[in-house]
DNA sequence: AAATGTTGCGGAACCGGTTCCGCAACATGA
DNA sequence: TCATGTTGCGGAACCGGTTCCGCAACATTT
């Protein structure tokens, strides 16, 4: 199984290497060489080696993807998104995790330059300075996924936009006494914009909302519902900054006997397949995760070809509500 | 940010290309030329090209994954898994994705091999001829995770053995009525192991099973356990070949006010984390999905290497006792 | 018919590494 | 002291593509 070479093609064909790279990359041949060197191709099932070409032309039909975990739901539907996408288009994925340390993250924009993809796809979590001095130099489009940032291609979740809107429903449906259970700030999308969506609309109604921070964690957020059992006369909502958090919340209730939504109402945030078959269901903001995913590859496909992008885009959001947050109007 | 060459940190340094090419690759160089080029590469930042490398090589420092699905709970955990054992040796992972279509593995198998990885790690569904005819013309070391071939190199899970285990405890708790809800047999190791493994237990205590079909999405298992909720006094319980499964029933069990366990029993398969968290629990089997992916990692390697390794190897497993399904004796 | 433009094609250089070969300088043994 | 390793290093070829350049054959214009 030796790799057939260009210079095969041309020796059996009788033609120069030259000839046979213009044919295949569209330049000038003649009708006779033309079909000579097409049968020549085809019974040979020649395939160009890439890494002579990318030794040549600089570049590579990949684009990288950095995420901060390979098992969230969020991550790995995105991905979906992009793969399927790319493959359309003749592109690969190549993924890099990063397992949520960002130092990784500014590594992987320097080792995917490197590496020469075309275009890097980064679901990001935090930009500091060191990153968008990475972006710079490696000179490679980057499109940012769930954080913004001025000076970056971003294509952002309405956190903020969403958060409110749930907020506001929660409150028309009566709820005063609020508990908001989030994640640490340095995550600016979900850490910030999702907490104070939410905080505006509880303002906004004058309703009491008292914060707790916890991690991504299911398991950090069992022992908070168990905690606010206790309270579960006196508060009417608990907010969750993800699914996930709502999921070990609604453990925590579970495990001290605490019915919902009858006792207490629990909402979450992501739109996770599972919080639709949850017993009670879960009222969650369903994200467009896939189809952000499918959106940041057409983007950096346009970035690629030169295109002006808008900086900044949102995508969009749906209220889902179902049976964990009771209307207690 | 011009790209820095051997040829530039031969000029520099005043030897020839070679050398620095030797003091790169643990030639021999001598003490004074050792430290003048050790110098000039520390201060340019000098890297090498992979391209020139893998051309001349015809090797990569890659591993290639093909996963039928991005978004499944096992194919990330099991992703993970390599990942963090492969980066810590200095490869990396390149995933593929198939989208569940069989022949796309194939395809993913050629492409792969076209792309020079070193190994190639097979989350595999069903092994056909032609999957054999790829592996053996390809000619790269091919790890099979999840099913099971004499002529491939696989790991798989004890899905049988665990099957069997968890279906004689069931009827150690006197289940005697018995819905088996499995998915199509294409799937060796899911979809006729699995069953068998429980059927065997079953039978041996001469326990009445009725077996349905389904397949691997939530949504298609919601009807099965509405239309199940009718016979609720008659069976004790329903076994599902997979978690999702079980939460697609236990759903539509829910749908009909039927209650679990009380009603009847439901169980799971796979030991996926939210399993745990749900409620009532689900009784599972707990399947080391990231160990394994380490494991797979590791045997790639050893693969690579020239070394001997079993061509079959089984992981373990863990029931998980919980409270979807009652002890009714 | 001469001048000019097009088109098709081969030759050679180049991308950035690795490796083989051979030579010189030095060390070792007889 | 001479013959025989051993070590360090440079030169050149090679991996498999792409691209620039120039030449010849043919077509077009005046």
């Amino acid at each position: 199984m030796k790799q057939v070479t260009i210079r095969d093609i041309a020796e059996i064909a009788g033609v120069a290497k030259s000839t046979v790279s213009r044919y295949l990359n569209g330049g000038s041949v003649g009708k006779a060489t033309r079909e000579k060197i097409d049968r020549v191709i085809r019974e040979t099932n020649y395939e160009p080696n890439q890494f002579a070409q990318s030794l040549k032309s600089k570049q590579t039909k990949m684009i990288g993807v950095i995420v901060p975990r390979l098992d969230s739901y969020a991550a790995s539907r995105t991905m979906m998104g992009i793969d399927e996408l790319l493959t359309e288009v003749g592109y690969q994925m190549l993924v890099v995790n990063t397992a949520q340390q960002t130092e990784r993250e500014i590594e992987q924009l320097y080792n995917l330059a490197k590496q020469k993809v075309a275009g890097i796809i980064w679901l990001g979590t935090t930009v500091t300075k060191r990153h968008l001095e990475a972006i710079s130099t490696i000179q490679i489009p980057v499109l940012l996924i769930g954080q913004q940032h001025d000076d970056v291609h971003s294509l952002v979740y309405p956190d903020h936009e969403a958060a409110y809107a749930l907020g506001t429903q929660f409150t028309e449906w009566g709820h005063r006494n609020v508990v908001y259970v989030g994640v640490y700030e340095s995550d600016i999308a979900v850490g910030q914009d999702r907490r104070d969506g939410f905080l505006k609309a509880f303002q906004e109604s004058g309703a009491h909302v008292r914060v707790i921070q916890t991690t991504f964690k299911i398991e950090d957020a069992i022992p908070i519902g168990e905690q606010l059992a206790s309270e579960a006369g006196s508060i009417s909502l608990i907010v969750c900054a993800t699914d996930n958090i709502a999921l070990g919340v609604l453990k925590g209730l579970a495990n001290r006997d605490i019915s919902v939504p009858k006792d207490v109402s629990v909402s979450g945030f992501g739109g996770y397949d599972f919080t639709e078959v949850f017993h009670p269901s879960i009222t969650t903001v369903q994200l467009p995760h896939r189809k952000t995913g499918e959106m940041a590859a057409n983007m950096i496909l346009q970035l690629l070809q030169g295109d002006t992008v808008a900086m900044k885009t949102f995508t969009n959001f749906e209220l889902k509500v179902r049976e964990s947050v009771d209307n207690i109007k």
